[in-house]
This record gives C-alpha cells, sequence and structure tokens, in this order.
RNA sequence: GCCGAUGUGGCUCAGGGGUAGAGCAGCGCACUCGUAAUGCGCAGGUCGUCGGUUCGAAUCCGACCAUCGGCUCCA
C-alpha cells in the first residue's frame, strides 16, 4: 500500500506503481504510454471487465484493452452494436429493442419491428451511425436498483429489457449505458465514446427467433462488424471473399465433384471426379479400420416400422424419418445404422471371449432435414455414415473410448485438421435411467481427462439414447461443423435384449458405443474441399498429373507418358486439344491438377518430362521414371 | 419450418410490357505454338414452375419450387 491518497496498481507484467486514489484506467494507460491511451477500449480491474472511466479507489492490478486483445474486440464490437442500436431508434422511432452482443468477427442487434428491414434500410442505418461516430457521444454508466430500472424501461416502452431485468439474477448489479439521447440495458464495459469506432459495416439482415426459441416471436436481426482501421476491415472483407472461393459448392462444381439439382433437394448426386475422392477416401478408410481390428458390414436401407418402435426411432426421431409401405407392412428409411448392426450382433450367441466386437459399415442414412438448413454437402437429406458399433463387456468402456479417440486424432492430423471437442449430455427427449445416463455421461468425461483433451460441455445435446464426444471442424467461413462422434449407449442393448455368455456361463448384458470419424463421407468432402481449397493432397486428387503435348507431333510421345503412369495407377489425363501451351496450363491450374507434364521436342528426344508442380510451379525436367517414383512415393506417404 | 434476398443458354452476368443479349465453355476451320486465355465462324435459351392482369408478360401481381444468408435443428 502507497501513501494514504495513494494507491498501488499492479500492471500485467507484474510491476507496480502509485496512482492517486481515484485514477482511472485511462490515466494509467496515457501515464504507460501516449500511444496505449490512444488505443486503450476498455479495461481489466483485478480480472473483471471495467470502463476505462471507472475511478479506482484501492489497490488493483489493471490490464488496458486494446484492440490486440480478443476482450477489447469484444467491448469494441458491443459498443458498435449499440450505436447500430441507436441508429436505428433514430430511423425507426418505433422499434422494440432486444438484444445486441458482439460475436466472432462483428456483433448484431435483434429488433422488433412491424415492417422487416429492407437491403436499403442498411446502408440508412450505416449513415446513421456514422454521424453518431462524428459526434463522439460519451459512453455513461448508470447503476440502478431493479425498480429503477423497471421504471425507466417501462418509460421507455422497452418490454424485451423489462423481460430481461426480470429474468436477471436477484444479486446482479443492474446497469444501464447512455450515449446521447439512447438508453440501453447494459452490463458493459464500452468504450469511452462513440468516436473511438472508426470502420463500421453492416452486412444483412436476418431473421432470428427472440430468446432462440422457435415458439417466440422472430425478430429482425441485423448483422455487422467494426474494425478501428480502414485498412482492417478492408482486409476482412477481402478474408470473406476468399473465403467465398473456397466455398464447397462453388469448387464442387468447379472441379465437377458433385451437384445438387432441384430434382433431389438435399439428396448430392457425385459425379465421377467426386467418386474417385470418395473411393480413396473410402480405400483409407477400410485400411485403417482393418488394423485397428473392425470388420465391415452392410445393413439394409428399408427395415419395418416394427423394429423403429423397439429401438425408440419411432417415438424419438419420427420428424426426421421418411416412411414407405411395403405390401401391406408399414417400413421406414433408416436414419442411422445402429438398429441393422444390433440385429447383426442378435443373429448368434457371442462369447465373453469375443469381445470387443467392432463393426464398421459405410451406411447411406436418410433423414428428413427442415428445407432452411440444407447447404450443399454440409448438410444433406442423405448422407454415408462412416459408422462403427462396438459390443464389449463393461470393462472394456474405457479402453475401446481411448482407442477411439486416438483413431479420430490420427484421421484429422492426417489431413491437418484442427479441431475442437464437445461432450453432449442428455437431451429432453431420450430414453433410459438417469442412473445409465451418469455412468455413460461420466466414463466419456473420465476418457476425456485421462487423456488431457481440452472440451466444451453441451448440455442437453446427446442422442436420445446416449451421451457422446462431437469433434468439430471449421468451415471456410469458420463455421464448425460436427464430424466425428463417440456416443457410449447402454439402452440400445437393453432395447434390443442384447446379450454375450460370460465366463460364469450366464448371459449379460454388453455396452454399446456408436462411433464415426468421417462422420458423413459428403460433409467430410466438402469440408476437405474448403480446407484445401479445392487442391487436394495427390493421393486424394481426382486427377493427380495431366501430360500437356506442345504440338501436335508430340501427341504419340505424350501418350507414351499417359499409358506409363496409367499402368502404374496414377490418374492422368492427356491433353492433346489443339490448344497453346499457356492454355493447356491455364486450365489444368484451375482445375487444381497436382502435376503438369510439358512435352515437346527435348522430352521426346531424352524421353524426360517438364514437371510443373500447381503451387510450386516450374520443377525442370527430369526422366519420366524419376517423376513417377516422386510421385508415387508422395501418393504412398498421403503427403501434400 | 421461420425471416429476408435471389432465380435469364453449361458457367458468369446485362437487359426489362411489344415476343432475348455479351463474355467464357462447346462445336467447326485456320494457326503447330515452351509454363495461367491464338484468331475467325457456328450452334445453344418456352427468361425456375403454375396461375392472374393485359391486345400483348421474360418484364407487373399471386401462389408454389429451388438456391443463398441467418434463426431453430443436426453428421
Amino acid at each position: 500500500m502507497g501513501e494514504a491518497n495513494q494507491i498501488a496498481i499492479t500492471l500485467p507484467d507484474g510491476s507496480t506503481r502509485d496512482y492517486p486514489y481515484g485514477t482511472t484506467a485511462w490515466n494509467i494507460a496515457r501515464d504507460i504510454s501516449p500511444r496505449l491511451g490512444r488505443e486503450a477500449l476498455a479495461a481489466k480491474i483485478d480480472g473483471k471487465p471495467a470502463d476505462l472511466g471507472l475511478p479506482l479507489k484501492q489497490d488493483a492490478t489493471v490490464e488496458i484493452l486494446t484492440f490486440d486483445d480478443e476482450e477489447g474486440q469484444e467491448v469494441y464490437r458491443h459498443s458498435t452494436a449499440h450505436v447500430m442500436a441507436q441508429a436505428v431508434q433514430k430511423l425507426f422511432p418505433d422499434v422494440q429493442l432486444a438484444i445486441g452482443p458482439a460475436i466472432a468477427n462483428g456483433y448484431y442487434y435483434d429488433f422488433d419491428t412491424r415492417e422487416p428491414f429492407v437491403p436499403e434500410d442498411l446502408a440508412k442505418i450505416e449513415k446513421e451511425m456514422k454521424t453518431i461516430i462524428k459526434a463522439d457521444l460519451p459512453f455513461e454508466r448508470t447503476e440502478l436498483s431493479r425498480s429503477e430500472a423497471l421504471d425507466l424501461f417501462e418509460k421507455l416502452g422497452q418490454s424485451y429489457k423489462i423481460e430481461l431485468i426480470e429474468d436477471l439474477p436477484e444479486d446482479v448489479q443492474i446497469s444501464i449505458y447512455r450515449q446521447g439521447d439512447f438508453t440501453d440495458l447494459c452490463m458493459g464495459p464500452h468504450v469511452p465514446s462513440t468516436g473511438r469506432l472508426k470502420s463500421v459495416k453492416l452486412f444483412n439482415v436476418a431473421g432470428a427467433y427472440w430468446r432462440g426459441n422457435e415458439k417466440n416471436k422472430m425478430l429482425q436481426r441485423i448483422y455487422g462488424t467494426s474494425f478501428p482501421k480502414k485498412s482492417l476491415l478492408d482486409e476482412y472483407l477481402f478474408r470473406l471473399e476468399e473465403a467465398k472461393r473456397r466455398d464447397h459448392r462453388k469448387l464442387g462444381a468447379e472441379l465437377d465433384l458433385f451437384s445438387i439439382q432441384e430434382e433431389g433437394p438435399g439428396f448430392p448426386f457425385f459425379h465421377p471426379k467426386g467418386m474417385i475422392l470418395r473411393n480413396e477416401l473410402e480405400k483409407f478408410w477400410r485400411e485403417e479400420h482393418k488394423k485397428q481390428g473392425y470388420q465391415e458390414i452392410r445393413t439394409p436401407i428399408i427395415l419395418s416400422r416394427a423394429m423403429w418402435e423397439q429401438s425408440g426411432h419411432w417415438d424419438h426421431y419420427r420428424e426426421n424419418m421418411y416412411f414407405t409401405k411395403i405390401d401391406e407392412g408399414d417400413y421406414a428409411v433408416k436414419p442411422m445404422n445402429c438398429p441393422g448392426s444390433i440385429l447383426i450382433y442378435k443373429n448368434k450367441l457371442h462369447s465373453y471371449r469375443e469381445l470387443p466386437i467392432r463393426m464398421g459399415e459405410l451406411g447411406l442414412v436418410h433423414r428428413h432435414e427442415l428445407s432452411g438448413v440444407l447447404h450443399g454437402l454440409m448438410r444433406a437429406r442423405c448422407f454415408t455414415q462412416d459408422d462403427a458399433h462396438i459390443f464389449m463387456l463393461p470393462s472394456q468402456v474405457k479402453d475401446e473410448i481411448t482407442g477411439v479417440i486416438e483413431m479420430e486424432d490420427a484421421f484429422y492430423k492426417l489431413f491437418g485438421f484442427d479441431y475442437h471437442l464437445e461432450l453432449s449430455t442428455r437431451p429432453e427427449n431420450s430414453i433410459g435411467s438417469d442412473e445409465i445416463w451418469e455412468l455413460a455421461t461420466d466414463a466419456l468425461r473420465e476418457a476425456l481427462e485421462a487423456k488431457g483433451l481440452p472440451y466444451k460441455v453441451n448440455e442437453g445435446d446427446g442422442a436420445f439414447y446416449g451421451p457422446k464426444i462431437d469433434f468439430h471442424l471449421e468451415d471456410s467461413l469458420g463455421r464448425t461443423w460436427q464430424c466425428g462422434t463417440i456416443q457410449l449407449d447402454f439402452t440400445m442393448p437393453e432395447k434390443f435384449d442384447l446379450t454375450y455368455i460370460g465366463e460364469d456361463g450366464q448371459r449379460h448384458r454388453p455396452v454399446m458405443l456408436h462411433r464415426v470419424v468421417f462422420g458423413s463421407i459428403e460433409r467430410f468432402i466438402g469440408i476437405l474441399t474448403e480446407h484445401f481449397a479445392g487442391a487436394f493432397p495427390a493421393w486424394l486428387a481426382p486427377v493427380q498429373v495431366c501430360v500437356m503435348p506442345i504440338a501436335a507431333r508430340h501427341a504419340e510421345y505424350a501418350r507414351q507418358i499417359e499409358k506409363s503412369l496409367d499402368e502404374k495407377g496414377i490418374r492422368v489425363e492427356n491433353d492433346t486439344r489443339n490448344e497453346k501451351i499457356n492454355y493447356k496450363i491455364r486450365e489444368a491450374q484451375a482445375q487444381k491438377i497436382p502435376y503438369m507434364l510439358v512435352v515437346g521436342d527435348r522430352e521426346a528426344e531424352q524421353g524426360t518430362v517438364a514437371v510443373r508442380h500447381r503451387s510450386e510451379g516450374d520443377q525442370g525436367t527430369m526422366p519420366l521414371v524419376e517423376f513417377e517414383n516422386k510421385l508415387l512415393e508422395e501418393i504412398r506417404t498421403k503427403s501434400y
């Protein structure tokens, strides 16, 4: 503690300085450096986010937040959201304000309006925002009691805010922020004044349910972003454009991998080149699963209603299923592979010595997805799960979970994917006792913790028959998609009365594990396409080599090369069209073919090829054999 | 499913109440070419579907379908 009217401030680097009682983080920032003073957006006082202008009345640790900090960006975007709300309220005085948080890369605000916003409104709102920013209005925090807050928003006629206040826990300090004539319920913190916001941009309007519940009213959500410099905004917009170029739906068409047509919304058509990708992935999958002791099965697409009733799908998954009639009987198209797998298990008696039994199935499932959620290969109405069901002794659960986690990790590493894990717990509409759910959830949690893997808990998002660990991968726009999942299931074995004969000669109940690695081959191909921007590693590339004769007289030599490569199992095309070499290269580049072999007089004479790599460029001339060996090695090792 | 936007030849897009236009791709011909677009010519569309308004609809209106961005939901 410093002198009586001094307080000791500890900075993130561990140093301590004395400041007068009542100083602010802003003063401290300016004291550290004028630049930090200019860039400061908010502060963390003893680890808690706070306004820069908050008077400090006791010793504290102070961290200055700038746009370089994630939390600083959050404050910046959140403040921008308030400015947007102010602009909207000015232009459309009768709007009701809902919520307006910062999100990754931006912010949104939800409004209840009589008329939906039209795109032209965005330009007007943006313009008004700029006026507000120019006015450099200070953000002023006021703390008030619950009843004062209720009175205030009652007077302002903001019923959503009243609902929010009513739902706040008893012990929280209610605060409001004002800038100019705009008042909003808000925990804060905010930047000191609207002038701190520089480059703002609104993107689009979308409908969003109040509190994310489809039973509630649909509000108008406006998305936007903001940056402290125009160059940063431009950079961000450029990155968005780049991401769009990677979109698997666009690349899927350009590279002729797949199509989705009006005749089958949500039901992808795989073209020859897309099939090569699929087949390579499946080949790899089969090899790896064989190594890990899996057997492969295939079960029917259509099974009887009675069976779906027994499995619980009839009661818990019906909205997502397709139905049909055969003769007089009711049948359903499978939305999951597990019942089929179970029927194979049940087809004969099993000894404890056989367990674990790992049965894999590349099974095509159909699910009725709402029309509005369809998204290329990422969200389709039929897809192929690289499924497997492991039937095991209770004592084998931990090892099996660990084994699957390791396999998933190895798969994703091969492609260079980052992923994050989620543990999903019991959903509302589910089957089985609480004890069983707890047991299963604990087993999954323990496996994650034993491996020291970070994960986030996703309450109530498990399958109806058991909890799960999900592996999430990112698409080109940073949206994440669940791919791998591991689901522990004590319930299906019960429902289907699965047994094995134990050491004691008695029947016992096995435990089941459902798991996928790719998740859906279709979704995985979508993610893969965006991840590599269509430039697949050679082992996956639909065409690995394109031979390009310079002139018509080199066609014969080109054919010899084509034949040689083809005989070695390399996927090769030969571009013998009457076109200039530049033209052929341009096209092969656009098709992202890994290798181009330019052959003319020199190469024909010497039995060589001039190698060009799609990203490395001209690799020089080498004997054909040398090129073949290099490429075969690249394919064998699956490198990229 | 909900909110909003969009739908013109294989692709990208222009046009817009009087019965369709460009570039690329395709096909033909010429050029025989050395690391990202050679030139010329030809062919190709009931303007998403159905209905309405109108003398006349690709254009205006309505419904539906599909797609895109979100919400909700999910591999």
